[in-house]
Parts: C-alpha cells; structure tokens; sequence
RNA sequence: GGCGCCAUAGCCAAGUGGUAAGGCAAAGGUCUGCAAAACCUUCAUUCCCCGGUUCGAAUCCGGGUGGCGCCUCCA
C-alpha cells in the first residue's frame, strides 16, 4: 500500500495537520467511554461509531493502533442513580456495563484492545495525584484534593478560553473545600454509603476527570497520539484531563485531539436534562444495525447530524439496495475461476476516490460517493455487461467485490451473508405490518400457476391482491421472489 | 456577556480559490406478458443577504440575517 497521507482536524490548533504518529507506523488511540450509569443513547452511539470508522481506518491505512476507550464506573451519578434503584454503585455500573458491551456488539463496533475501568485503577490514580500534590499543582483540604488551576498557566489551552471569563459563571457547590471556584477535584472525601478507597489524604473516591489522565498513560504512555470525545468534553473534561496529564508529566498529553459533532433531535440537542433521550437499543428495534451505522457516516463526523426517521428510512432502503447488488454479485462470481487476464475500465478507481475521501479527515460522507460509483459499476456489469467477454466481466466483477470487501471493513458495513440480511429485514418487517407469510406464499403460487397458463389477467389480479397486503413480487431468472414494499 | 460552529436543489449531504460529488424524491427511456429490480438520461448558470479582495469566490475578508453549541452533568 503507498504511504498514506491522513489529514485530520485537530482540535487544540483548530486547523487539519497531516498525521504524523510519535512513533512510525503506530498509533496510540484514547477514546473516553460511557459513564455506566444508564443505558448509552444514540448521541453516544454516533460517537462512538465515529470513531470505530477512525480506528479501523487507520488500521486499514497500515498503522498498528493501540485503542483504548474507558469505562467510568465511579462517579457522582452513578451513586445517585443507585440510590435510585436501591442497588450498590458497583453493581450498578457493572450491570450497565454487561448492557454497554451488548449494544457495541449490536451496532458492530471493535472491541477495543483495552477497556480499563476506574474501579481496577485506584493505584494508578492516586500515584498521579500524589504527584500532582508534590509538585504543588494540588492541595489536600478537609480530606478532598483539588487541582490548583491558577498554578497552572496553560490552563483553557484547548478549549480557547480565558481564565476571568470562566470565573463569572463558575460557582461552588455546598460542601466543597475548594481554595478557588475554577479548581476541581481530584479526590473527594468519603461520604456514608459512597464506594470509598484508601488513600494518603483517608477514605475517598477519584473526582471525575482524573481517572482519564491515569488510565491513558498506563495504557498509552504519557505522550500518546490521538484522543477523541465528544464535543461536550472539551470543556472541562478534556481541559482538566490536560491540566492534570501535563502537569504531572511536563510532557504533551495527546498530539491531536478529535471531537465529533452532536446528535440532534429535532434539531435540539438531545441530552438527559431535556429529556428528549432515545437509547441505542430501544432504536435499534426499529432500524438494522448497519443501517443506523450508514446513516451516521452520512454525515462528517464533526458536523451535527439531525436525527429523523426519514433518514433512517432512506438509509435502509440504501442498505437493501447494496445487499441485493452483493446477492446478485456473488450469485453470479462467487467461488469461482475465471482465469487471468485483463479487466474491464478502470475498476479500482472507485476504491481509490474512496481512499483519497477517508484521508481527508475521515470524510465519510465524501466517501459514501465513491461507494456508490462501485455499486452502480457492480450492477452494471451483472445485468448489462458492455463487454461480451465473460471471463473478463467475471474476473471484473471479483475485483470490485474485493473493493467492497475493503470499504466494508472501513465503514463496518455489509459484514453479513447478503441473503440473510435481506431475509432479516423481510421478517421484520413482516412482523411489523402483520403480514401472513404463508397466503403470501400460496398467492404467489396461484399467481405462478395462472402465468402458466398465460391467463395473466388472473395474475395481475393476484399481483394487486399481494400489494394490497404491503408486498411486492419480483420475477428473477431464478424464480419468484417477494418483498415488503416501503411504506 | 465570553468562546465557537453552521447556512449548498423539494428533502438529506460532500465540496474551503479554478468553474457545484453522492443519495432520496420526481420525469423520460431500456428491459419485462405486465411489473419490480437494475441500468441510462434529465433535474442548483448557482451555493442565506450586502459589500470587498482576486484574472477567477460556494470557498478568502468585512458587515448583516437566521439556526445551533459550549461556558453547569453531558458523547
């Protein structure tokens, strides 16, 4: 594969710099999880499929990544949500984080090479505030520490802000035994009924950013390449994550930072205060997993994506539309040899404008363009070869295949049997408009039965009978095949 | 108030200096007993508005208008 040039927007310069890894060929990706305190929604969702397209990118494009995203199973809200429900922090979060694993599995997102917990790094965390502490970038007070953000003058850096702006809306929750409102925790205090660690400054918890700052460097090295988030974490989480990874090391944290853009609903942000939150597995009863997949990388990654049930309607019609061409494809070459010899056109150009999308700051969107030229090319040669030569159609044929196969592991797209999926999505959809499968089936065969006997008045009123049920037929080469038609 | 983003066809959406990708919808055609699917063709002289820079601007600059986000837990 020839070298490969990658432009990404990097948050912290705000501008798109080539990518170039601290170490040739490998990278070191961070990604901050869910904080398991509840079911993941499908913002979260797109967040995290973002960057599934960004790692297998980079592998595809030959980097070794090293991909580590967390999970914060300590933290306010998942006391608070336990006092709800009446169960142990701890079980809780590791209830939601068995759900979290499910539904990643669900939506096809890698697994990545590291999911540390904060639970299992209380050692690390408290080796780093200790450090913080030495180095007078900390305080102990009253059993809590804080990090002191005016000894630390880079502060904002990334989030482009500047200290006496921040003060106006900072405030100071009851209880806190902060020196100045802009500090934040490190470590708080142990309440009754609180999970509680040992730790030089007594019985407490890590604050919430923290556990980020410990975990990537145990995982990463204190120096590593790429961090992603969402939008919302530049500030305070990423900015404090900053804060406490460079003041401890007095070395760069991440090299670039990513962030992707909000999911939108009904063009409000979607988030738990508004309570306009739709979860990832409630959604993915009504839309398949690798349509809402398609519909995400509709979409560049840092711009907002308005989530609507048109768009997910039009991405599964796309989806059935790439299926049927994969079905058809493989009917036709699959397994096969056609010998050697020369193609037809220029049949990897598609990949290749494919490539050149993707390495512009992981346009997906553009990408999605070249995908389509492939299809289009994959149809054409089926059903209306412009060349007679079989064996070169064939050979053709194969080669695109084999582009398809690529992008599929790029985009985490088509990755099942074309005929299952398509026999998937039927079922579905017969469950949901109650359609009877078996008069289907013998309407079929009437009508099958009448051509026969070239009485085709009596099928096109079969025809019509079966569209009236919500189905349509498709007379194939092969026989008589049947689908649900779109509402 | 501070910081930042966005505005492209009926709808969705790429494109950030060289003459508007792609998808959906729509219309016509090929194919078909009829259909469907598939393929082909058509579909923005123009990119929210007004100025400016330039040989050249959707792209850069200034000023508006309209939408949104962060600054508090948030992917």
């Amino acid at each position: 594969m020839a070298a490969a040039s990658i432009r990404l927007f990097n948050t912290m310069t705000m501008q798109k710099e080539t990518l170039e890894p601290a170490v040739p060929g490998k990278l070191g990706v961070y990604v901050c999880g869910p904080t398991v305190y509840s079911y993941v929604h499908i913002g979260n969702a797109r967040t995290f499929t973002s960057f599934d397209v960004v790692v297998r990118y980079l592998r595809y494009r030959g980097f070794e990544v090293k991909y580590v995203r967390n999970y914060t199973d300590v933290d306010d809200k998942i006391i608070k949500a336990a006092h709800e429900t009446g169960e142990e922090p701890v079980a809780l979060a590791a209830r939601f984080v068995e759900a979290f694993r499910e539904d990643a599995r669900a939506l096809h997102l890698l697994e990545p090479d590291v999911s540390p917990k904060v639970s299992d790094h209380l050692a690390e965390i408290i080796g780093i505030i200790g450090k913080l502490v030495d180095k007078g970038l900390a305080y102990e007070s009253k059993g809590d520490v804080y990090f002191s953000v005016r000894h630390y003058p880079e502060y904002a850096k990334l989030s482009k802000r500047n200290l006496d702006d921040l003060c106006a809306g900072e405030r100071v929750q009851p209880g806190e035994q902060k020196h100045e409102p802009l500090d934040f925790a490190l470590w708080k205090a142990a309440k009754p009924g609180e999970p509680a660690w040992d730790s030089p400054w007594g019985k407490g918890r890590p604050g919430w950013h923290i556990e980020c700052s410990a975990m990537s460097a145990k995982y990463l090295g204190e120096t590593f390449d790429i961090h992603g988030g969402g939008l919302d974490l530049i500030f305070p989480h990423h900015e404090n994550e900053i804060a406490q990874s460079e003041g401890a090391s007095g070395k760069t944290f991440s090299r670039y930072w990513m962030h992707c853009g909000f999911l939108d609903l009904e063009g409000a942000k979607m988030s738990k205060s508004l309570g306009n939150v739709v979860r990832l597995r409630d959604a993915l009863t009504k839309v398949d997993p690798e349509a809402l997949r398609f519909f995400f990388v509709g979409t560049h990654y840092r711009h907002p994506l308005n989530f609507a049930d048109k768009g997910l309607a039009d991405a599964e019609q796309r989806m059935e539309y790439f299926y049927e061409t994969l079905r058809k494809v493989d009917e036709r070459v699959s397994g096969k040899d056609f010998g050697k010899g020369p193609l037809y056109g220029e049949p990897h150009k598609h990949l290749t404008e494919f490539e050149s999308q993707m390495d512009d700051d992981f346009n997906t969107a553009g990408a999605l363009g070249a995908l389509s030229g492939l299809f289009a090319q994959m149809n054409e040669l089926t059903d209306k070869p412009p060349v007679k030569d079989k064996a070169q159609v064939g050979r053709t044929l194969q080669a695109l295949r084999e582009d398809v196969r690529k992008v599929s592991g790029v985009l985490g797209l088509f990755e099942d049997e074309p005929a299952q999926w398509l026999l998937r999505r039927r079922d579905r959809a017969v469950k949901e408009r109650g359609i009877d499968v078996a008069k289907v089936e013998s309407l079929i065969q009437a009508r099958n039965e009448a051509r026969k006997a070239k009485n085709f008045a009596e099928g096109d009123r079969l025809r019509e009978e079966l569209k009236g049920m919500g189905v349509e037929i498709l007379d194939t080469a092969a026989g008589t095949v049947w689908k649900v038609a779109p509402q």
